[in-house]
RNA sequence: GGCGCCGUAGCCAAGUGGCAAGGCAGAGGUCUGCAAAACCUUCACCGCGGGUUCGAUUCCCGCCGGCGCCUCCA
């Protein structure tokens, strides 16, 4: 498999460390607010590259993980008068919740901050000892960025081309700017640990790279993360590695993965923007399997526009490939070439991990076993693989369960519409209704009272539920 | 100001130095009592201007427009 690498700017072959295994760490959330759409996005991504490698016979260990003391969650839970570790793993457990509805693979490893201190302190003291890190009369413990002259390689950046004099309020204590604090010394009502400089908790960065080295070691494969990401933050984890390096040689990850950022109205949703869409609200509108579409149907790397036009298409196209999967009472020998399909599809995912095509093969066997299913073909085979196929993408292709559809819309116009035509109506059981509707118009049908049964089709589009005929009887759908 | 990305049909979105995937929407047709679904047909010369080339949407330069990072951020 080939991966573009955000550290050489090129695309490249995946080459395990070890034989047969990959370790791959990403980037998780600091849980100081429910996740949004983007996060869900950047994990899917990954969740997806996990599926493959898994699918294609590598055994992939996936650490990703929460960052859960930090400036930004204490700040918060003091608003809200809360503890901060307690509003962390409230916020953990809801996240976890919600990669479980979304169909998301759970990270094997999801170390948190707060219960890897001596681990992260163990790093500190090495990079200290290696003289990259100096510590102030305060007790924080910063990383020297001039201490290493490529510094800046992931990001491509000369520490000289940032804007130090306007952004970066050069601290005191701090040798330079751009240095980065490994420890930071308590303050007031702070949450602390003590270490060899004192009370203190971790800087931001130090937590990854302390995690990826202890679950996978000095060197492991690839590392992701969200673009934004870049830099500071893992040009800095790569600086805090290579301080802490034992042995000499390439360190740290080979491949830097990025995924670009979801937006909203063209801008990157942020909650500074206020634009964000959260997971919940994503989960409440859109099935997963039309949410995993939307994030796949476009490149991983670029930025992904939520609309609204975007979200239908996806669910049309779900409901598109979902419907290809219906049997087919076909016998006859098929002509369709599973193997080709299957050939295109791993084609096209290690190039890069190339969803927006791998969807399109999947699309092009779908209509390839509608075809078939026309013509009486024995489609078994091809569905099973299509099943497969999207199976390695994350997507279920489940049928909508129609009775938990119906159980979200509003029973009054259905007991209605049942009453005018004179049909028993089972109370707020609107899918009983429904059912009850439609033994009507079967039995309309029959008698070829044509009127009826067109009445009570349109009556049931009119409020959102659609009819199919077919031989096989009559079935009915929940719009969307 | 520095670094980087993007600009492809009504919308979303791949891609390649040599007649531009796929999805959604639209149009026509087949099927259907009528529909729906499905199937068939149809729908772009790739932001603008130069250059390189036998040939560029694809490479180079410039311009215009949009976005991201440089501060917390998936």
């Amino acid at each position: 498999m080939r991966l573009q690498n955000t550290l050489t700017g090129s695309v490249e072959d995946l080459v395990p460390v070890t034989p047969g295994r990959i370790g791959l760490y990403v980037c998780g959330v600091t849980p100081y607010d429910a996740a949004h759409v983007g996060h869900a996005m950047s994990l899917m991504v990954y969740d997806v590259l996990v599926r493959y490698l898994r699918w294609r016979g590598l055994q992939v260990t996936f650490v990703s993980n929460y960052t859960d003391v930090d400036d930004k969650l204490i700040d918060r839970a003091a608003q809200q008068g809360r503890d901060p570790l307690e509003l962390a793993n409230a916020n953990i457990e809801q996240w976890e919740r919600e990669q479980q509805a979304l169909g998301l693979i759970l990270p094997d490893v999801r170390p948190r901050v707060t219960r890897e201190i001596d681990n992260i302190i163990g790093m500190i003291e090495e990079i200290v000892a290696n003289g990259l890190a100096y510590v102030t009369p305060a007790g924080d413990v910063y990383y020297r960025v001039r201490s290493k002259a490529d510094y800046g390689k992931l990001s491509h950046r000369n520490i000289d081309d940032l804007r130090t004099g306007t952004r970066f309020e050069p601290g005191d204590a701090k040798e330079f700017a751009l240095d980065f604090a490994l420890w930071k010394a308590q303050k007031p009502g702070e949450p602390a640990w003590p270490s060899p400089w004192g009370l203190g908790r971790p800087g931001w960065h130090i937590e990854c790279s302390a995690m990826a080295r202890r679950y996978l070691g000095e060197r492991f494969d690839i590392h992701g993360g969200g673009v934004d990401l870049i830099f500071p933050h893992h040009e800095n984890e790569i600086a805090q590695a290579e301080a802490a390096q034992h042995a000499p040689g390439p360190t740290f990850a080979n491949i830097w993965m990025h995924n670009g950022m979801v937006q909203r109205d063209g801008e990157k949703m942020s909650k500074s923007l206020g634009n964000v869409v959260n997971v919940a609200e994503a989960l409440d509108r859109w099935s997963p399997d039309a949410i995993r579409m939307y994030v796949l149907s476009s490149k991983y790397r670029q930025p992904n526009n939520l609309t609204d036009e975007a979200m239908a298409a996806a669910i049309a196209g779900i409901e598109r490939l979902t419907a290809a999967l219906r049997p087919g009472p076909g016998t006859a020998p098929t002509t369709i070439d599973i193997a080709a399909s299957r050939a295109r599809f791993i084609e096209v995912m290690e190039d890069d991990l190339g969803t927006p095509q791998a969807l399109a093969t999947l699309f092009d066997l779908a209509r390839a076993i509608n075809r078939g299913r026309d013509a009486g073909e024995e489609i078994g085979a091809a569905q099973a693989t299509l099943r497969e196929l999207a199976g390695v993408l994350g997507l279920t292709l489940v049928e909508r369960a129609t009775d938990e559809a119906a159980a979200r819309l509003d029973p009054a116009p259905f007991a209605k519409l049942a009453s005018r035509l004179e049909v028993a109506c089972s109370g707020n059981d609107v899918a009983s209704t429904i059912d009850a509707l439609v033994e009507r118009r079967i039995a309309a049908r029959t008698e070829k009272y044509w009127a009826l049964a067109d009445t009570i089709r349109q009556e049931l589009d009119a409020l959102g539920v659609t009819l199919e005929d077919s031989a096989a009887g009559t079935r009915w759908s929940v719009k969307r």
